[in-house]
DNA sequence: AGGTTGACAAAGG
DNA sequence: GCCTTTGCCAACC
């Protein structure tokens, strides 16, 4: 019994963005491989997250290791901040460091 | 009911 | 290392 399957797929989705641990980042496909679909809905679903849901959505990014949102914009700027007040590192191409901040699941 | 879109990923050129 | 193509699956129009 992994997650609540009963659920819908968005809420599995938000289910497993929850697990990811503060500190830490992970990747849209391993979201993905985690509640069984494909990346691309799991990025829907990111964009379908309320402020009010209790979603770390911001710790979700892209498999280059960087904010999937354009650079000088307003949710970029927002979940770059957030992830520095959790301790996230970034490089000087803005990227983060998922050797290092990479979570590695339920492993 | 059907076509398009999407905060993506991996492989190929 | 960058751009293009393919796969992918659910939501949206």
């Amino acid at each position: 019994m992994k997650f609540s399957e009963k659920k819908n797929l968005y809420d599995r989705i938000f289910e497993a963005v929850r697990l990811i641990p503060a500190g830490s980042v992970a990747i849209y496909g391993q979201i993905a491989h985690l509640v069984g679909c494909s990346p691309r809905v799991v990025g829907y679903a990111m964009h379908s997250v309320s402020a009010e849901d209790d979603v770390p959505w911001q710790r979700v990014i892209n498999s280059k290791g960087k904010i999937s949102f354009p650079e000088g914009s307003e949710g970029y700027d927002e979940q770059k901040a957030i992830l520095k007040a959790e301790g996230i590192v970034f490089d000087e191409m803005r990227k983060i460091d998922l050797k290092k901040f990479g979570w590695e699941g339920l492993l």
